[in-house]
This record gives C-alpha cells, structure tokens and sequence, in this order.
DNA sequence: CGATCCCGCCACGCG
DNA sequence: CGCGTGGCGGGATCG
C-alpha cells in the first residue's frame, strides 16, 4: 500500500496564462531557479537513486514519483540514457536497468555504426572555418538508425511502403532525442574530436543550417541531451579553443559518474577523471577542474583513425568485469528498518519526494552521496595505481 | 541582449 | 477512445 499516489500531477495551475509569481507578499525568494529543476540534476539523482545494486527494473511511474518530477522529464533522460546503453526498454512504463558498465559496449558499436554510416568527414577544430555551405548534407538519405545488428533480427530492412532508399518518414518514433544523442556522441567517437561547438554539432546533426526554425529548436534538444550527458560526465561543457562559442567536450568513459552535486557537499574533493587506459596515445593533458582547462598546447587534432584504443578500453572494462567497488557492496545501506532517526535514517526513497517542492538537493541524497562519496575515494585510492603528483 | 533550456500542450501509435 | 510516449516550441531565466 501506499506505492504510488495516484493523483498524476498535483498540477496546481494549467491553461491559460500560468502566471505564478507565487502571489505577491513580500517574503523573499522569489523566482525559483531553473537550475534546481535542470535535467542534469534530475538525470544525477535518477542515477543515485537507481544506480544501487539489486535495481533491475526501472519503473516510470515510480520514478518520476520518487523524484518529484512529471512523466515527460523522466522520458527525456530515460531516452538518453538508453541510448548510451545504461538503460533498457523492457515493456511499457518498465526500463531495465543495465548500469554504466554497459557503457563501453554501447559506445563501441556507435562509433562502427558511425563509421559505416553516413558518418564521416566533419572536421571540426579551432580554426575559423567558412561554414556556409558545404559539409552540410550528413543523414539526408536513409536513417543512420541504430543497433545495425547485433540483435536478433527486428529490423526490416525495407520498411513497407516506400521501397526506396530514404524512407523519409522514417520511423515516426524516436526520430529525435535517442538518435539525436547517439548521432551526436558518434560525432566525438567518430572523429578525433574533442571539443565540438553547439552550432557545429547542430549544423552537423541537423544538415540545415538555413532554417532558423528548426535549428532553434534542435539546439534546444542538444543542450537537454547535453545535460544528461554532462551529468554522467561523458561531456563537458566548455567553449572552443577561442573560448568564443559555447561547446562540449568529450570526456568519454572515465569511469563512474563523479558526484558532482551542485557544488555543495563536494566542492573540490573530487574531479580525478581517467582511472585505466594509461597507455592511451591521444591521452590529452586534462586538468582538473581546478581552475580552467586552457590547454595552452592544444595539438591541432589532425590524426585520424586510431580506434583501436577505444576497443582497448573497453576490452580491459569488459574483462575485468569488475562492479565499481563503493557501489555493489553496501553492505549496510538503508536496512530498511530505520531503527532511529536522529542523525543517520535509512534512505527513505518514498519520502524523496516531500511533496512538490523541488525535491532536488535534498538532506537524504545528500547523505548518500556523502556516503557514497567515502566508499568510492577509498576505492578510488586502490585502483589508482598512476597517480603522481595529487598531494603534497 | 543572447545563450540556455523548463514546461507542458498536443500529436502521434497502440491496445 | 483512452493511455503511454515524446516531438516541439513558447517564453522564462540566466550570464
């Protein structure tokens, strides 16, 4: 009993002008900032709270319930995460959770299907570049689509109808979000890019930089994707070498979501990307987010092809299949009884959600993370057996 | 101001 | 027809 509230949304205004400046009176705090509300913070606590041992099935209800959110939000994320593999669909309202050691497999067969695909050719670097015409085109003719093979067979090779080639309508469903993220992840994967500006990434996906309209609205998808991404620190936000345009930069798979909450419970104990491939050839000099990462001797990112690092990496992943230490033991976490609530309770999930105040950077995540956080430096100092300089 | 991007209307499939 | 999904863009916030 008690599962989940019935009432779908506690939508307090809808239709018509939702004006809600929370009703004059003075008071304080007004406006209630859109970064507690931001994708990437809900797409980091979704992670914490499902990123736990024992979770296998994902339901949306249940999510969105427990994170205070709407329906709509935990699709987004849900998308993106699944395109990156750390999710699956397993029937309706119901994801299988697979975790971020399904990362690496799934970027490994987006960059073949990128290099098969109509994925090639963008070169993308500090310099200036025309960028007016040309170098445009990208998935004009039949879809880039996903999971080539690999599994089983659904998937038709000529869709009814239409037996020509590029089958515009493709397929009505996910024709954005999902394959946009993919589509944008295989940009870095696929090329030796690092850093990509928004509009380049834009143009690139989008093939159409002359219709104001759409780009608008695509470049909003890329920085909700974006965000989720961030948040599992695959990306990066950042800006072009020139520090000019907005960009993001390719993080990879460092290892584990580092718990960037915010900045409050960590602030600067954290950031120590990159935990394997030592012996990586275009491992690039990446500071800590001390300060800024201005690579001052940014090679010009000419080299191509060299993917069987990537393969390297992730083999070494796959084999070790290792569990990410702090996160399958846990022994005792949230036993479930709360035994006494003075300090330390268990972690109650049913209460994340108070009600529909942002239920984000909450005294209870924060807890876990910090417990989490323990659990993971000590596991973090035994695996990491490179680490020169990082204290004196 | 322009960059960022949250909110949720409403159009798609599918039972 | 209702329901689960999720495209899509207005317009509020942020820097």
């Amino acid at each position: 009993m008690s599962d989940l509230p019935p009432p779908e949304k506690p939508n307090m205004e809808l239709t018509s002008s939702s004006s809600m400046p929370g009703s004059s009176s003075s008071s304080l705090h007004h406006s209630y900032s859109r970064k507690q509300k931001s994708l990437g913070l809900l797409c980091t606590n979704f992670l914490a709270l499902y990123n736990r041992h024992g979770i296998e099935t994902i339901g949306l209800d249940d999510a969105a319930s427990k994170l205070g959110v709407e329906r709509r939000r935990i699709y987004d994320i849900v998308n993106v995460l699944e395109s990156v593999g750390v999710l699956t669909r397993r029937a309706k309202n119901q994801y299988t959770w697979k975790g971020f050691s399904a990362i690496p497999a799934a970027l490994k067969e987006l960059q073949e299907e990128g290099a098969k695909d109509t994925f090639h050719r963008f070169y993308i670097n500090e310099n200036v570049k025309g960028s007016d015409d040309e170098d445009d085109e990208e998935e004009s003719s039949s879809q880039p689509l996903s999971s080539s093979q690999t599994e089983t067979s659904s998937k038709p090779a000529s869709l009814p109808g239409q037996s020509s080639d590029s089958s515009k309508i493709d397929n009505r469903r996910e024709k954005s979000l999902g394959v946009l993220t993919q589509n944008f992840i295989k940009l870095f994967i696929c090329s030796q890019a690092t850093i990509i500006s928004l509009d380049e990434a834009a143009k690139l996906l989008l093939g159409d930089a002359h219709n104001t309209s759409i780009m608008r609205t695509k470049v909003r998808r890329l920085y909700d994707i974006a965000n989720v991404l961030s948040s599992m620190n695959l990306i990066e936000k950042t800006h072009t070498i020139d520090s000019r345009k907005p960009a993001f930069k390719w993080l990879g798979y460092n290892g584990e979501p580092t718990f960037t909450l915010s900045s409050d419970l960590m602030m600067q104990a954290e950031s120590k990307k990159r935990v394997f491939g030592t012996d990586l050839s275009n491992v690039s000099v990446k500071r800590s987010k001390t300060h800024d990462d201005n690579a001052s001797t940014e090679r010009r990112l000419k080299m191509k092809q060299a993917e069987s690092s990537y393969n390297r990496i992730f083999d070494a992943h796959e084999s070790r299949g290792y569990q990410f230490g702090p996160f399958a033991p846990a022994t005792s976490t949230y036993p479930t009884a709360p035994l006494e609530d003075s300090s330390k309770r268990a972690f109650d999930v049913e209460n994340l959600v108070s009600d529909y105040r942002p239920s984000y950077q909450n005294q209870v995540l924060k807890d876990l993370f910090e417990h989490y956080m323990d659990a993971w430096k000590s596991w973090y100092s035994e695996v990491t057996q490179t680490n020169p300089s990082q204290h004196h």
